[in-house]
DNA sequence: TGTACATCAGTGAACGCGCGTTCACTGATGTAC
DNA sequence: TGTACATCAGTGAACGCGCGTTCACTGATGTAC
């Protein structure tokens, strides 16, 4: 059967990157070595060398897989909404605290690297933060009581509430999924985000 | 003169934690050598135990001294307190610009190990920001307006405030300091805080 | 269908290097008398 | 004040270890005819 050496190539690639995102866990990327990664896959250290040219390129490899699990939290995000404001909050919780938790490892790592990484790495997680905050701006523009603002204060909202929402993940991610504080983290978020709407709805009009 | 072999150790060991700080700018504690560090001080790498008994105990006192910092930016931030809320947030991010531009290195440190450092670095840094959480929560209670506020919402808008400031450290942290963006970050920042209260003021008086 | 050859994921020995740590030492600084 | 001794920050040689990387290899899978 055609292909069986090529999705048994593919099977070790990704046990590669599983076992490279499972023993960065805690740790970082730099602090990962090559023979460590190839240990818990059960491969001899050179033939790492038939994935990846370098322990870095995993990495690359990792980041990219991470930000495609951010792109789709955001896809999801933008899917889900609702009409009222009550239904926005509620899904949008509701989702991230779904996608962390099924994506944990890649949060985590997104969390992890984020300031610690090397600094292509921190580069790309900022770019794809900044993409979620210039999306959300023009979702808010299209808000009841947003017509008369500012470019410049939509900007500044989206950057709050995305920030709220990247604090939220990381307190997910530190509490771990399924525990009895998820509920809590949740309730935090629903609130926070009624907040920032309910401030949002007098700015401007209540100087 | 007596204390000057002693002043002489002091300088050296200050040396060290300087040079750790200097090298984990672009990596992190685990990432760190004694020999990197030991050759950054210019002393022999044996030389090291003078001072502390391994990396990890280095690891740690550089912690200690960067949780000194966040204290002493919260001590800050309470004792320039303003009467009205104009003046409670210029001054605030004013202090925050000032004390990260000061003391870039220790919130460097803090942001890259908030997440990927040991979990005892982990933990340290998580219990600085829930102290700051705790207190602004007490000081949020004497502002007009959140009387009525049950504990929780005290809590829940300490910790998205406490937030917004994290990730304006951070922001601060990459733009680097002095740079143009700084007063680009500084001001969204009051704004943030502005749409904040203002969403406090509204929060349960207007349902 | 059967055979001869090509491909290539994974092997295993070997290398030079930086690592943390040990140990006995040196020599300037500090102390006791 | 001068001398004899103690302290101890920093030295330098040596160790065993895990590291990334090279190289020639094996043998199962895949392909051409």
């Amino acid at each position: 059967m055609t292909g069986s050496r090529v999705e048994q190539k593919e099977r070790t690639r990704r046990a590669i990157l599983d076992a490279a995102l499972a023993l960065s866990e805690d740790t970082t990327l730099v602090a990962l070595s090559l023979r460590q990664v190839a240990k818990e896959v059960g491969i001899v250290p050179t033939a790492f060398y038939r994935h990846f040219p370098s322990i870095e390129d995993l990495g690359l490899a990792l980041v990219e897989e991470s930000l495609d699990t951010l792109r789709a939290l955001l896809r999801e995000l933008r899917r889900t909404a609702g009409d009222d404001f009550r239904s926005i909050i509620d899904g949008s919780v509701a989702v991230l605290v779904t996608q962390v938790h099924q994506d944990q490892a890649h949060f985590g790592f997104i969390a992890r690297e984020r300031f610690a990484g090397p600094a292509t790495v921190r580069e790309a997680i900022a770019r794809g933060i900044e993409l979620a905050e210039r999306e959300l701006a023009i979702d808010l523009a299209h808000l009841p009581g947003t017509d008369q603002w500012s470019e410049e204060d939509l900007r500044v909202l989206s950057t709050l509430i995305v920030g709220a929402m990247v604090a939220t993940a990381e307190r997910l991610l530190t509490a771990g999924p399924g525990s009895a504080e998820e509920q809590r983290i949740a309730a935090t978020a629903r609130t926070q985000l009624r907040m920032m709407l309910i401030g949002a709805m007098h700015w401007r009009s209540r100087p």
